[in-house]
DNA sequence: TTCTCGTTTCGTTGATTGGCGAAATATAGC
DNA sequence: GCTATATTTCGCCAATCAACGAAACGAGAA
């Protein structure tokens, strides 16, 4: 009783079921992402931030690599792939034209316009005020 | 923000993220079911049971239906099919062989095999032992 | 009506969870 | 070594949630 598979399952349900890391999940559909940039556009801490993909990555949603100080999270492209792809074609249906995830998409752009060692700075600016 | 079809879809996500509420919809493909089977079948409160459903209800994953003192539960058949299906299917392909769906079934298929009247009576006498 | 019974609603309780800030970790640059 | 910075871990708090039993509701049976 509650087997593997019904765990595996409910930890990728589990994870679908906050609207932060939808949020994520349809970000990352832009490509591969750092940290800083996912905080810079959801607009919450840090460690919440780092806390909600962690959850992702238990659930094989997202793929991570480290590259010097940055953190890298993206889609996976491996065996997770065929179990992820259903999700995410699903996701991108239902929310299709949404207006949260449109605006997400726009900060998106804006935050990728300069590079990650200017993301935080500006943070820190903004957080003085 | 937080939008209509953000708020749908995270309805959806929350109500597939219990394990009682899998097995609910699971145990469905075999038809529309009452809500005393299901109740024996998951081994929950009568008031338990029902509350899961009213989550699935809204979130439009199970159609209803009042027949006399008995409601009957359903997957639904109507435009709700079409998000619906293909999180079924995903789900399907996610729990095959899964232990505790399995037992479910074996569980139901012997609840289905007296009539409905007898099921709450059959509970009762387990309860007092 | 009155009783019975399937279901739902309500109120409570214990467990889980999302949020934050502080502290720890790790890496780049001096 | 030391400092600065990106990320994670930890501890705490408020909010959410699953579970139950009691009570209310609703429809058939007596």
């Amino acid at each position: 009783m509650n087997s593997d598979a019904m765990r595996a399952t409910l930890r990728v349900t589990k994870a679908l079921s906050d609207i932060q890391r939808l949020r994520i999940l349809l970000m990352l559909r832009a490509g591969e992402l750092c940290v800083c940039r996912i905080v810079a556009v959801l607009g919450l801490a840090p460690s919440t931030v780092s806390k909600h993909l962690s959850v992702l990555s238990a659930a094989d949603l997202v793929d991570s690599r480290k590259d010097g100080r940055w953190a890298y999270y993206r889609l996976p492209q491996g065996a997770a792939l065929k179990t992820v792809k259903p999700v995410l074609k699903w996701l991108e249906g239902a929310l299709a034209g949404d207006a949260s995830v449109e605006n997400d998409a726009r900060r998106l752009k804006e935050a990728l316009s300069c590079p990650p060692e200017r993301i935080s700075e500006r943070q820190r600016k903004r957080h003085m005020g």
